[in-house]
DNA sequence: AAGATTGGCAACCGCTGTGTC
DNA sequence: CGACACAGCGGTTGCCAATCT
């Protein structure tokens, strides 16, 4: 919540994200994954920057990202991987199942920053230090899921005219279903995608923005008169079809 | 009660790394 | 090998709510 939302001279949209915005870049994602964070935006029918998308996705809709308060473990590892790591939020982000680099820096900044440094005074070798990860229980890690995902599902349940799971032919994408299933999609499900077929990527702008796209109203670019979205659309097709040909998907 | 100050955190900006042509 | 595009990272900003005076 930087600046109040408003439009741009460039015409992308900063500041804090809408319900509905938030909307419109989960049911994209989860239907089409992530292929080109530039191109998406567009044909997602947002007027933000591909690396706004990113950053809302990354920090705030991605279903495993745990919001909430730290843990007493998760401090331990966030002090100790600060001290030996630095500033390098990202890798002690890593060591943090569901925590964001940028949730980490602004906790370090806001709670840890003074208690680091007293640390680092009185810290002493320890041997144990090295694997201070296997102090953070899976049970830890189960509960990380539940949070987040549940507030995806509202974003996706407020879209009760669109249910994904209605659609048998879209097996290959993640429906609200298969969050409430699985509750612990991986990672890299999101990072090879497809954005479907032309009819696939008609019916699911017929079934978000019904009115937008009888009217081509607001932010909507017609995906299939686009030049970019076809260059794309080809090669992430091409792509699509090389990784189901390697997985044998 | 109202204005000032502070803390928390979402989001932006600019830079760097990596891949592709 | 250089240019370009894109993704990712870390620093910083600024809004808003809570607290203080």
């Amino acid at each position: 919540m930087r600046t109040p939302s408003g439009q741009m001279s460039t015409g992308l949209k900063k500041g804090s994200w809408s319900l509905e915005e938030d909307q419109k870049l989960v049911s994209y994602i989860n239907r089409y994954g992530i292929w080109n964070w530039s191109h998406m935006p567009r044909f997602a029918g947002l007027s933000r920057s591909g690396k706004s998308c990113r950053l809302r996705w990354m920090n705030y809709l991605k279903p495993n990202v745990k919001r909430g308060n730290f843990s007493k473990e998760e401090e331990e590892i966030i002090l100790h991987s600060h001290s030996l790591l630095g500033n390098r939020w990202s890798a002690i982000a890593a060591r943090l199942p569901g925590r964001t680099d940028n949730e980490i820096k602004n906790y370090w900044h806001t709670h840890l920053k003074k208690r680091g440094t007293d640390n680092l005074l009185h810290q002493t070798t320890n041997p144990n230090d090295s694997d201070i990860s296997s102090t953070f229980e899976s049970s830890d890690i189960k509960n990380i899921q539940c949070e987040q995902v549940n507030h995806v599902k509202d974003i996706i349940e407020t879209q009760s005219s669109m249910t994904f799971e209605d659609d048998a032919s879209s097996s290959s994408t993640t429906t609200t279903s298969s969050i409430e299933e699985e509750g612990d999609i991986k990672d890299n499900h999101y990072d090879i995608g497809s954005p479907g077929t032309v009819e696939d990527l008609q019916w699911f702008w017929n079934q978000l923005c019904p009115i937008e796209n009888l009217e081509h109203g607001n932010n909507y670019q017609d995906p299939f008169s686009d030049s970019v979205f076809q260059d794309s659309f080809h090669d992430s097709i091409s792509l699509y079809c090389l990784y189901n040909h390697e997985f044998g998907i």
